[in-house]
DNA sequence: GTAGTTGGCTATGAAAGTCATACCCTCGTA
DNA sequence: TACGAGGGTATGACTTTCATAGCCAACTAC
């Protein structure tokens, strides 16, 4: 109970040393920065972070074991879960920003176009990387923003989307549609 | 050879995915820490870190192949290297301290003692977990903060280099000093 | 001048994690 | 009656990580 992965991070001081032992590993962090963009269904996360079910299972699992995420059944006839980010979850906001901003900053193809664009809350201007708004010229707390993803990024997710869904389809009828 | 993990990243516009690609891993992140802290030295990393040798010698070999960490020799006759963190790796600093809020806020044994203070370097008031300077008034970006160890901090990190150094004797002395 | 020591790794098998693929169960509905 | 959608589990191959051991090239102490 509480955590559940094999680190021992309960021996340090070091504040990293615990986060990463939670979310220390590429599943659980693109599993957050979907439930942050509002995903909540099973294969939502998985269409969209390109995770196997096993593995969402198994990181959905351990994220709610340690209090990031609450599953809620959003429908009790056919059993169907949704799942959210707690607070504690939400919180992770500002490690994803930052990831963001360094790869937006020092892992894109050059002069690429951004997947998210920041809002300040306040007054509208779009914020830079750093979260520095150019009108009010104050860095940003990440509650004071919003943010929106581009056309380009919204494309690519229902790609996402709609190319899982084929797969899907796929495998549970062997025989069909390949025609020319 | 630029990137040099598995993660197929590149057919994304998602920032985050990229940089999971390079440090979404628990060894990457604590690496990229002790950089961070100073550290440069093969040993103190798997001192501080609790990495294998292997893993250490793998994961630095990747940092350098995404272009965040830099080897130099520092020793010519015995050949020597130190490891040091390029612009890149430096400018993961925000993801670091976004980290260790989260940990100091969420994943502390309750009311613990922080392991790093940061301190305005404007006007040298501490911050607090958020990056904000209680005397200005505002978010301090990173490039304007100064952190400081705590002294249990330091103790904890003493204790470990000076375990690390044991743990390596009796390996290369079977037979010794098991007096007591 | 040789026996240990120090720093920085490699080698080896066992253990654990991850993957692709397949399958399952419960409903709703056509 | 038979899809098909949603939310998973089961299986066996493949890959990564681990603990432990060892290696090599300087030095340094005797």
């Amino acid at each position: 109970m509480g955590t559940s992965n094999g680190g021992d991070d309960d021996d340090t001081l070091c504040p990293i040393a615990h986060s990463t032992g939670l979310v220390g590993d590429r599943w659980s962090i693109l599993i957050v920065r979907e439930l942050l963009m509002g995903q909540t269904r099973f294969q939502d996360l998985q269409a969209q972070t390109g995770a196997t079910s096993q593995m969402l299972a198994a990181r959905l699992k351990r994220l709610e074991a340690d209090g990031l995420v609450a599953r809620r059944a959003y429908s009790q006839r056919p059993l169907r879960h949704e799942y959210r980010l707690t607070p504690k979850g939400v919180h992770l906001m500002p490690v994803i920003l930052a990831l963001r901003a360094w790869g937006e900053s020092w892992c894109k193809p050059a002069g690429g176009e951004l997947a998210i664009r920041m809002f300040h809350r306040a007054c509208g201007a779009e914020l830079d990387l750093n979260g520095r708004c150019p009108a009010c010229k104050t860095l940003v707390a990440w509650t004071d923003m919003q943010g929106r993803p581009t056309a380009a990024y919204q494309t690519e997710r229902a790609r996402r989307a709609a190319e899982f869904a084929d797969h899907r389809q796929k495998s549970t009828s062997p025989q069909s549609e390949s025609r020319s």
